[in-house]
DNA sequence: CTGTTAGCGCTTTCAC
DNA sequence: GTGAAAGCGCTAACAG
C-alpha cells in the first residue's frame, strides 16, 4: 500500500557490502567452524550492524535440523505450581539461548497427546512433560519424526529411553502426616486427594497411608477432588460437615489446601486450633494464605535446571527423584514465627523400585 | 551407536510411494492451492499415513516466511494474573493452530527488550506484550526484520502503528473506592500501589484519587510497593502499624491484596470489620483467600481472544479499552453470601484522551 | 584464510 | 489434474 517493499536483509547483502563470500559471513556469525581474519571479521560485523542483518532462524533450522526451542506441556499453566515450574524452565532455557513453547492440556488426555504431537511436529529440541496421564502417550503419529528427548517431570517410575523426574512425594507426605501425628498428637489425619491419573499409586497417598500405618492410626477419611482450589473447597466442605469431623487433614496440593482453608473459614472452624492443615507443593501461594500452610515443597527450580541441562548436553536418560523440603508454618499448629525448613532425605525414606 | 539411521520421511518419499509428484503431495497436505482428483488424494493420504510423514515446519516457514508461532512477553509469568492471561492467549492460539512462545522479563527493562528482540528474531507471527516499561522499547536491532504485529496488552495510550489494549483500570478503581466510600461509609481509602513504570499516570491511581476527590475525602496514605504478595504484605505492615491506621485500603493488584490480608491477620486486625480491603485484577486467588476479596476483574480471556484475532486476521491496529467487572465479596464488608458482579461501563467513566 | 556450491524440505508458478 | 523446477536463507563440505 505504501512505497518500496523493504526486502528483508539477507546474508548475501551482508556479504556483498563487506566484500566477502556468504560463507565468511556465516563463519563470523557462528564464530566458526572455520577461522576468519580479524580484520575481515570486523568488516563483516560492521556490515551486519549497518544493514541490521538478523539470521533467519527457519533457514538455520532447516539446514541444521535444530530449532533452539524447547516445549513444555502441563495440565494447567495457571496452577501456581505449574506456573512456577514454567517460569523456572523458561529461565533455564533462556540462560542457554533457547526459547520455550508452552502448552496446557487442561488435564485432557486427548488434548495432551495432540499437544505433544504438535510440539514434536514443530521440531522442538526437547520436550518437557508434566503429564496428566502418565508417560504412555508417546505413540501417536508425529512422535516418530523426531529424536528430540522427552523428559517426564512428574513421573514416579522409570520409563524406557526417557528421562523421568519426580519429587519424593511419598517421603514428603509421610513427613507431613507424621508431623501431625507425633508432634501435634492428632489421632489420625484425613486426606484430600486429587485425581491422580497415572498408572500407579500416587506417592502422596502412599506416604499418607504409610505414616498412618506406622503410627497405628485408625483409618481416616479420604476425599477425592480435583487438584484446584475449588476441589479443595468442596472436598473440605464434605469433610467438615460430618458429625465427627477430622482434626487434621493433608491436602495433595497447595491449591486444595487453600480451598480447604476457605471451607474451614466459612464453616467457622478455626485453623489450626480446631483443624490442622498441611499441603503438598510449596508454591508461594501457600506462604501467603491465612494461616500460612505447613507444606512439603518441591524443588522446582532444581528440576527445571536439570531437565534443561539433560537436553542441552544430550545426557543419557535417567530417573531422578528429587528431595522435598518440609516447611513448617502455622497451619499445622506450630507456634513458629519464623518458618523452619527441613529437607526430607529421599535416600533414607524411599527404597529403589526394583524395576 | 545402533543400526540404520532412520532418515526422517520427507515429502519426496510420499510422492514416490503414491506415484505422484511432490507438488501434488503439497496440494493435498495444504488442501490447495490447486485441486487434486479425489482418488489421487486418497492415494497420497494413504502414503502419508503409511510412512508417518509429517511436514517439516522449518522448511515451510522458510518458504512462507510465516511460522505459526506467537510470542508473549510478560513481567512475571508466575503472577496469577499473567499466568491466567498466558493460559487464555494459549487457548486462543491453539484454537487457531498456533503455538505460543512465552517469556518473562522479571520486570527488567533490559531483559524485556532482549526478549522482544529474540522473539522477533525467531520470526513469530505476532507478539503480545504486557510491557513492564511501556511501549517505547521497539527500537533495538532485530525489530526491523519483521513486519509481525506487536500488540501491547496493558497500555493505556494509543501507540502509532500498534494495537494497544488496556483494561479500564481507572473506572474499576473509581468504582471500588467509591463503593468503600459511599456504601460502607469510610471517610477515606488508602492505596497500596505497585511500581507502575509506564510513561503516564496509572489508571488505578487516577481512579482512586478521582473517587476520593469526588467525595471530598481527605488525603489518604499511599504506599508504594511491588505488585507481588510480599509487596502487599510489607506495604500493609507499614500502613497498619501507625497510630491512626486507615479503615479501608485499595490494593493495585490481587497479589498485594493477598499480602495485605496476611499483614492484617498477623497484626490481629480483623477484615472487614476493622479494615476493608479491595483489590484490582480479579484472579482466582482473590476468590479463595480469606476473606474473599472484593475486586475489579479484568476481562482476560476477552483480551486474549481479541489480541490473537487481530494477528490472525491481520486487522488494522486499534486502541481498545476493556470494561472491568466489579465483584463484590466479603473483604469490603458486604454481607453477601453469593457474590455479585457488575460491569463498569467504560464509556461513561472515561473520557477519550485528546491525543 | 576465503570462495563456490550443494542441498535442507517445502510451496507455487508455469507448462503440459 | 498433474509435473518440473526455481528458489526461501543458511551451513559446511570442498577447493583453492
Amino acid at each position: 500500500m505504501t512505497a518500496k517493499p523493504p526486502r528483508v536483509v539477507t546474508r548475501a547483502d551482508v556479504a556483498r557490502l563487506a566484500g566477502v563470500s556468504t560463507a565468511v559471513v556465516s563463519y563470523v556469525v557462528n564464530d566458526g567452524p572455520r577461522p576468519v581474519a580479524a580484520e575481515t571479521a570486523a568488516r563483516v560485523r560492521e556490515a551486519i550492524e549497518l544493514l541490521g542483518y538478523r539470521p533467519n532462524p527457519s533457514a538455520r533450522a532447516l539446514k541444521l535440523g535444530t530449532t533452539g526451542v524447547l516445549g513444555l506441556v502441563v495440565p494447567d499453566s495457571s496452577n501456581p505450581f505449574f506456573a512456577e515450574l514454567g517460569l523456572e524452565v523458561e529461565r533455564a532455557a533462556t540462560a542457554r539461548g533457547l526459547a520455550l513453547l508452552m502448552a496446557s492440556s487442561n488435564s485432557d488426555i486427548d488434548l495432551e497427546s495432540r499437544l505433544l504431537a504438535d510440539l514434536m511436529g514443530r521440531q522442538v529440541d526437547g520436550l518437557l512433560v508434566a503429564a496428566a496421564a502418565g508417560p504412555q502417550r508417546l505413540t501417536g503419529p508425529g512422535i516418530r519424526r523426531s529424536q528430540a528427548p522427552v523428559i517426564y517431570l512428574d513421573c514416579a517410575r522409570p520409563v524406557e529411553a526417557h528421562s523421568t523426574f519426580s519429587s519424593d512425594s511419598e517421603a514428603g507426605a509421610r513427613a507431613l502426616v507424621d508431623h501431625l501425628l507425633s508432634v501435634h498428637g492428632h489421632g489420625t489425619v484425613a486426606l484430600v486427594m486429587g485425581n491422580h491419573s497415572q498408572p500407579w499409586p500416587d506417592g502422596r497417598e502412599l506416604g499418607w497411608q504409610g505414616a498412618l500405618d506406622d503410627a497405628g492410626a485408625p483409618g481416616a477419611p479420604l476425599v477425592r477432588a480435583p487438584f484446584d482450589r475449588r476441589g479443595g473447597y468442596e472436598g473440605g466442605l464434605r469433610l467438615l460437615s460430618v458429625p465427627h469431623r477430622p482434626s487434621a487433614v493433608f491436602a495433595s496440593s497447595d491449591l486444595q489446601g487453600v480451598g480447604l482453608l476457605r471451607a474451614a473459614h466459612e464453616l467457622g472452624v478455626s485453623v489450626p486450633d480446631e483443624l490442622a492443615i498441611v499441603a503438598y507443593d510449596g508454591t508461594q501461594e501457600s506462604e501467603y494464605c491465612w494461616p500460612p500452610l505447613t507444606c512439603a515443597r518441591q524443588r522446582v527450580s532444581e528440576m527445571a535446571e536439570a531437565a534443561v541441562k539433560i537436553i542441552v548436553d544430550a545426557e543419557q536418560p535417567v530417573h531422578r527423584v528429587f528431595d522435598v523440603d518440609v516447611i513448617i508454618r502455622r497451619s499445622c499448629g506450630c507456634p513458629t514465627t519464623a518458618q523452619s525448613v527441613a529437607s526430607v532425605q529421599t535416600s533414607l525414606a524411599a527404597p529403589r523400585p526394583a524395576e
